[in-house]
DNA sequence: TCTGGGGTCCTAGGACCC
DNA sequence: TCTGGGGTCCTAGGACCC
């Protein structure tokens, strides 16, 4: 990320190892600027990667998957590709729906029953009747088959939630075990919350079965927090809404939303909180000095044994 | 192709308020 | 007290992406 910065102050990172760049007040030519790029993160990095040029978001990336999929050898791709202006629409057209970044299996079958199968056909079908099947996704659909996307390249993007799970390696229907399972991902969530100075309002599980039967509680709590203590009572409050007892479970998963950065505001009883709050800052050096498991709250301990 | 562990965004219904 | 319209917030689930 550092190295595309060099190019631009205007990156946006899209996941770990990807990321828009905005080259459009620079001089050079894309491909160019694409090239020395590569090069810098192959020598520097010792890594291979790959790079769309475009006009636009959805093209670049597009395009980095064209590259990358034309790649054909053993070796990890190190492609690179360019769709110059005015030629989105041709570069898209015989490219099956599937492709089209946001179009997954659950639309591409239902563009297939409309006898829509590549993105030219797509770009064909008016935008109108897309609209009505498919809601505002219709008329993004219409225009992103035709080339056409007009979002920037946003540089920051904070977070939005938070969240841990586990998938057990065998499904587990104890109650001690589940309900500190829950805790000990409560911890974590509430960890990574203090370490970006972030609270939240909204304290969310998902909960998975034997039967793969998936469920997600969430609530709205009174006051945002980033402590792991309410985040595991209100884990647990959902938890019991919708576990019954003896019930198998293959995966848990605590999450946190509606961040913000913190206001810690005391009212005059809050002392308790106030204590807990250090404590937990206190263990939150310990491990960062120590790493994760130096020190471990009563029922993680309990938890450790379990397994 | 599936699994696992993260994420984002959208939709739809209900509650509530003006 | 009821009706209607519009807006916001909350909740649950689903589609999609890496």
């Amino acid at each position: 990320m550092s190295i595309l910065q060099s190019y631009s102050p205007l990156v946006e990172q899209l996941s770990i190892d990807e990321a828009f760049v905005d080259v459009s007040d620079l001089q050079q030519p894309g491909i160019e600027i694409g090239r020395q790029m590569q090069n810098r993160i192959n020598r520097e990095l010792r890594l291979p990667c790959s790079l769309g040029i475009a006009s636009n978001k959805l093209i670049a990336k597009m395009a980095t998957n064209v590259a990358k999929a034309s790649h054909r050898s053993a070796s990890p791709p190190n492609a690179i590709l360019e769709v110059p202006a005015g030629q989105e629409a041709d570069f898209l057209k015989d490219l099956p729906t599937e492709a089209l970044w946001g179009v997954g299996p659950k639309t591409a079958e239902r563009l297939a029953l409309l006898g829509i199968h590549t993105i030219g056909d797509l770009a064909a079908f008016p935008e109108q009747r897309l609209g009505k099947l498919f809601g505002k996704m219709g008329s993004e659909l219409s225009a992103h088959a035709r080339g056409i996307d007009n979002r920037p390249v946003i540089v920051e993007h904070g977070v939005k939630s938070i969240s841990q799970e586990t998938t057990f390696s065998s499904d587990r229907a104890d109650e001690g075990v589940l309900k500190r399972t829950i805790c000990g991902l409560a911890e974590q969530v509430g960890y990574r919350l203090r370490h970006k100075g972030l609270c939240a309002s909204t304290v969310r599980i998902k909960i998975r079965f034997s039967d793969f039967s998936t469920f997600t509680r969430q609530v709205t709590l009174s006051q945002p927090t980033d402590q792991d203590s309410l985040i595991c009572d209100s884990a647990l409050d959902l938890f019991r809404r919708i576990w019954q007892k003896g019930q198998p479970v293959r995966l848990l998963g605590v999450g946190v939303s509606g961040l913000d950065e913190c206001v810690h505001q005391l009212s005059l009883w809050d002392h308790s909180l106030e204590k807990e709050r250090k404590l937990l800052s206190a263990l939150d050096r310990l491990r960062e000095r120590y790493g994760k498991d130096a020190v471990l709250r009563g029922h993680s301990l309990r938890k450790k044994k379990d397994d």
